[in-house]
DNA sequence: TAAAAAAACTGACATATATCATATTTTAGA
DNA sequence: TCTAAAATATGATATATGTCAGTTTTTTTA
């Protein structure tokens, strides 16, 4: 199994914080997983006793409303670790998390990351500016639900999408979503993203092959993002 | 002017983590101020340099969105802390705070609360606790804001504001919002939300006398809520 | 207290979006 | 490869909600 000392996704979060000595312990009692595309990760309500440094892949991280529906609230990639909120608060999984491709993971037990959070306080830092970063755009994300159309929102995801996302040297977007996962994460219907996105296609704003899809015109999508 | 030592507030919130003689030094070099109704504590954009310490009143926590319509986002009250955010991430605020009625804050500077996150652990970790808990509540609204109907949001919000604010004898809770506040939780034009509010009044789940107002039916609100 | 301004309210109407039904295409499984 | 199932697509229709316009009530201020 390979080392945490060696490996480079902790660049990426706030493990990059924890020292050479704190690293080989953490590598000393973390798990190695493979997740398969549409498995969990873990699911509402499950006790997680730990945090996932995600390797390779991406998963889709929502929650089903009282309606029945369900919402899709991040999508978590390479280098994101996921997970410390359950651990902080010692309460059950309040998402549920699925992989959208492909996973490897690494699980870090709980106790090991406590014990960080209490002697590495640059380390506890570092997670308490993700949650602040996080908290942000959460509260971003509430202002937009609350007040721009289903059009304004889904342009929007579309732009963030692409820049959060790798892209390949022809534009394609590596991201396998169905457009049922895209009326979750704007909160629409599907037929209505599905409409949605095929006007898209007919204006020349996106292209989609089956699900691979690439943004053709990124200004005219943020002026539909702003409402124009 | 009081001492933090002596103050019941901070028994609701992280500073009760801080020894006596962080207390004091927080107390030493904290300033206390008045804001009156309508006044900001800050607004979008500025510079806050600390947190505040809420002593009494409440305000509301907004952010225009790109549509120019306004959002409330939280409500804060008697006992809450307000700023930690912009501090952890250094950034400038990204909400607006604004009295809903008169209020009496403490302010503490930035670099007192940072030196307590350094060394204080116990008062770390309850900072931490506190924006888990925080990001919790953020991504169940998202969930509600995408998926539920004005309607349910609204019927929602009434139950919530009930749990949370003091409740007079004969059920009046205490506190003042126009139409237009309501309208900005719920995410609908002002419109919407006082036809709503008539509606659920006519329906015997509400009074309203002015802006003073009471929960008849709670029952039958958290029926609403779930969409029946 | 009167006048002006702001807030609350009501109605008419437009429209974005959900829902239901059905057709077509793609994917997965045997 | 064939079949069944799932995903995508499209149309018709219903409905929730926004917008605009105007009235009444409340609050502010001169």
């Amino acid at each position: 199994m390979s080392k945490c000392e060696q490996c480079i996704v902790k660049q990426f979060n706030s493990l990059k914080h924890l020292s050479r000595e704190e690293l080989k312990r953490v590598s000393a009692c973390k798990t190695s997983k493979i997740i398969k595309k549409g498995k969990p990760l873990f699911e509402e309500g499950d006790r997680i006793n730990g945090v996932f440094c995600i390797k390779d892949g991406v998963c889709k991280v929502s929650k089903m409303s009282e309606n029945g529906r369900n919402q899709i609230i991040s999508l978590i990639k390479k280098g994101d670790i996921i997970g410390e909120r359950s651990l902080i608060s010692d309460e059950p999984a309040n998402l549920t998390a699925i992989a959208l491709d492909d996973m490897e993971v690494c699980f870090i037990p709980k106790e090991e990351i406590i014990k960080d959070l209490e002697k590495n306080p640059g380390f506890t830092m570092s997670v308490l500016k993700d949650m602040a970063n996080t908290l942000k755009k959460a509260d971003n994300v509430i202002v937009d639900m609350a007040q721009k159309t289903v059009k304004q929102r889904l342009a929007e995801t579309l732009i963030r999408l692409k820049d959060k996302f790798d892209v390949t040297d022809d534009g394609i977007i590596n991201l396998q979503l169905s457009r049922e996962d895209f009326a979750n994460i704007v909160g629409t219907a599907t037929e209505s993203a599905i409409r949605l996105l095929s006007d898209f296609k007919k204006r020349g704003l996106v292209e989609f092959k089956g699900k691979e899809f690439k943004i053709l015109d990124t200004k005219s999508l943020e002026k539909i993002a702003q409402g124009f």
